[in-house]
Parts: structure tokens; sequence; C-alpha cells
DNA sequence: AGCACA
């Protein structure tokens, strides 16, 4: 079926603002904290990852002067959008040649930095030594230092460091289908498809995977209550549970696609269960 | 793509 609306446009996704908007709750956090970054990455290409992504308000580049470390951070008109933003792109493989891939996390706090007409289309922060030969050779945008965001990201739990392999990001093909297209639909929660349970589904599990290996994993993270493991003639799936969806949710997005020792066929695969565990 | 326990 051809869309009625925008029907020659490649680039079309959807409009954010066409989309159910539910309010976020004051607070909620609307923006990304982005690292795994190559060191010679540009501003146009975070612009480039997030851009066509719903609710997409604007996305800065950092570099941090701690080595040639850099991070960036995106920011969505709302919490949902950056949640949607973060499940899609979270563990994705930003640079085939070396392998790198994006660690997304909710940033620590919201950046005010918003895109200004002023500023050029990138924001571009560099706190890199500054030697007095080489002036600010960047687009960078004001004076004023950076107090708003959060390097080192962590929402009071986050036990880890990953090395994930996944899928190739689609960074800059305009070839996606809109997630919603039109029609309002409860926004989904995305990540998984599944309505969120603060039960997890893991798949994608070696055949020698334990319960132990996972438990140990699992009992990092806050709220991690039970785990049992199915095998079931096949390969072993999992279902851990949570004391709150939302550390089940945490979770599912911090192991999203992280290998254990014992995988033998990529990453982790984690969803919402389809039911809560039956607490016994 | 794989979702159990009651």
């Amino acid at each position: 079926m051809a869309a009625y609306h925008q029907p020659y446009d490649p680039y079309y996704v959807c409009h954010p603002h066409l989309l159910p908007q539910l309010a976020d709750e004051p607070g909620a956090i609307n923006t990304l904290f982005i690292s795994g970054l190559p060191d010679d990455v540009k501003a146009r290409e975070i612009h480039n990852l997030f851009r066509r992504r719903p609710g997409f308000e604007s996305c800065q580049l950092k570099y941090t002067g701690r080595g040639d470390q850099v991070v960036a951070f995106a920011t969505f008109s709302s919490h949902r959008f950056a949640m949607a933003a973060m499940n899609e792109l979270n563990g994705v493989k930003f640079d085939p040649q070396t392998g790198s891939s994006l660690h997304i996390e909710v940033a620590r706090s919201n950046s005010r930095r918003k895109e200004r007409p002023g500023s050029g289309p990138y924001v571009v922060i560099d706190n890199r030594n500054k030697e007095p030969s080489k002036s600010q050779d960047d687009q960078s945008d004001e004076g004023d230092s950076d107090p708003d965001e959060a390097h080192e990201p962590g929402n009071g739990n986050s036990p880890k460091e990953k090395d994930n392999t996944k899928s190739e990001v689609d960074s800059d093909q305009d070839s996606r289908a809109p997630p919603t297209s039109g029609h309002l639909e409860k926004a989904s929660e995305s990540g998984s498809g599944a309505r969120p349970c603060s039960t997890l589904f893991i798949a994608n599990l070696g055949p020698n995977c334990t319960e132990d290996e996972l438990q140990q994993l699992l009992s990092r993270y806050p709220g991690f209550s039970i785990l049992k493991i199915r095998a079931r003639g096949g390969m072993p799936v999992a279902f851990a549970d949570f004391e709150e969806l939302e550390q089940a949710t945490y979770v599912m997005n911090d192991l999203q696609g992280d290998l254990l020792s014992s995988s033998d066929r990529g990453g982790m695969h984690i969803e919402y269960a389809r039911s809560k565990m039956r607490k016994q």
C-alpha cells in the first residue's frame, strides 16, 4: 500500500509530531549517552545515525580530552523515543573495519544544549588539550563549558564492560520502514516487540550455558530475583525475574547482545517474557 | 526464532 502522504520522499520515516506523544513525567531522561565510538568519528556521523529516528531532536559530539576518547549525546522529544533509538542502536557495529560497536545508555541528565539555528548543524564540544598553536578547530558553538551532561553514565547500577558484536549499522542509507506509519497505537516499548514485563526471556544461549554462569551475571543487578533455565531438548533459554519492570528493562538493555563465555552463536538475545514468572 | 512455571 502506498503511503498516501509523502509517497516520494525516500528519506521519509515518520514525523515525530504525528506520533502519539505520551507526555514524559517530569524529570524523564530523553538524552542518550553514546560511547564506543572510534576516535575519528565525525559529528556528521552521529547526526546521520540518529537524525531519522523518531523523535530525534539534536545531538552533540564531545571530545572528552581523556586520550582520544570521543562520546556523543543524542536528545529526543521524549523518553520513549530515546529508549526506542537506544534499543535499536545499542550494540550495533559502528565501524566494520575495527569492529567497534556502539554502547548506548540513558544519559545521566538531559542535554540542555539543543540544536540552535545560529550554531550550525552539529554541536561539537572539544575538551582536548588545547595546544597553543592550534585554536578551536571545530565548529564548537559557545564558550560555556558543559555543566549539563554526564560522561561515565550509570543509573546507579552499571557493573560491566562490554564487547558486543552485532548487526551492521544502517546509519546513512535511508531504507528503513517506519515503526509506526501514521495511525495511532500505543507506542511500543520497542526492544522486543513484546510488551514490558518484569521477567526477561533470554535466548541465543550456547548449548553449554549454565544456570550458574547466568546467575553470576544477573545477580550483579539490583532487583534480580530468580533465574530459570530450560533446555527443552533444544538450545537452552532462560527466564530471569526482577522485582521491578524498570530493573528488568535496564538489564535487558545493558546485556542485550552480550557474549557469555559459553556463547557459541553470538550474543544473548533478550526480550520481555510473554508472561511474568510465577512466584512460588 | 527459541517463552515455562502455575
